[in-house]
DNA sequence: ACCTAATTTGAGTATACACTCAACTTTGAG
DNA sequence: CTCAAAGTTGAGTGTATACTCAAATTAGGT
């Protein structure tokens, strides 16, 4: 399917319609009319590309979640600042999708149950990513220390990305940097 | 309203019915029929006693909200180790609303625009009161900067809170202390 | 130009939802 | 005990939802 170029099209407006619906009013604003209204498509059309509404929720929820850690396969190069650059420039720079992370991937509930392990088993790489850099960067660190120190930094980065979501004028860049220096 | 006892009871029951769904599954699991079902009460009785599904929600997570901050007048005489002592209480004394705190607290989309604000409003009043504890424990601290000390140790307990909503096991009471500490 | 497969359409289906109401039962003050 | 008010019931309403499908249109390789 969507071997034609037209094809291609309809699915990228969908996303970017879901995108947007997720972004401004959670998992309760992208109803199956909203997202064809939005990608000037009818449902048939939808159906047509994705096998059911959650497909395409899925789909830009696993976009921000990736979005949020680029290049997972980075080899234990990056410093802890790299790691919190990275993940402040994620914010900047993607807004919607950033939201998106904060309102579905951080409130559990936006696609039922499979959502949480998903988002759990993110973490838990994110925390060993973390830890790793911590632990290239003070070799006399115990990894048990490594890990609960980048578990509270994560914890910290994630609670003040909510926080911004709450209120978009909050300065994350600065409080995210802040509270690196003082968990590093 | 509600002046005969048999009317209290089952508002009560209604509300214990609406807490512990929306502390399983959130908003969406505590819809008006799984919420009369385990409530054993007909959708009548329910709105004799309610005027929308919203009500008992919001009546739910209002008391979320307060449980997290006992006694909001505490004329400034908390320090700050009392107040992270009372959020990890309250996560161990009471789960189940720590749960609807943090997943419709924190989520956002619960119900719709006003719980934003609200929860906002919250938590602007918690930093406060941090801000408070922590420039009486330092009389030194410029209160800009307790303010923003406050805010990065809110933004570790509530993220290190959602990581413990995403799985139970999850330490929350060392790795608060833990964060408390650092971040004081 | 032809033809098949991809794509689009939109009316239609089934279901779940929040909410209503007239008839009935229970409560408890006097 | 009486009786009006409080409380309960459950079938019923209207609406929004996700999803289907036969028929029509379009894309693009040959």
């Amino acid at each position: 399917m969507a071997r034609y170029q037209v094809g291609l099209q309809t699915e990228a407006k969908i996303i970017d319609a879901t995108r947007s619906l997720l972004a401004e009013g959670g998992s309760e604003a992208a109803t199956l009319k909203a997202i064809c209204d939005r990608a000037e498509v009818r449902s048939g059309s939808f159906y047509n590309l994705f096998d059911s509404k959650e497909e395409a929720i899925i789909r830009v929820v696993r976009e921000s979640i990736n979005a949020v850690d680029p290049d997972p396969e980075g080899e234990g190069t990056d410093t802890v600042d790299d790691l919190v650059e990275a993940y402040i420039r994620f914010f900047e720079e993607d807004p919607q999708l950033a939201r998106v992370y904060v309102m579905t991937g951080l409130s559990t509930e936006a696609t039922g149950n499979g959502a949480r392990r998903r988002f759990l088993k993110h973490h838990v790489r994110r925390v060993d990513r973390f830890a790793d850099a911590m632990s290239r960067a003070d070799p006399s660190l115990v990894p048990d220390e490594a890990s609960v120190n980048a578990e509270i930094l994560l914890g910290a980065l994630d609670g003040l990305a909510f926080r911004w979501s709450l209120d978009p004028t909050f300065d994350l860049e600065r409080y995210a940097r802040l509270a690196a220096e003082r968990l590093r």
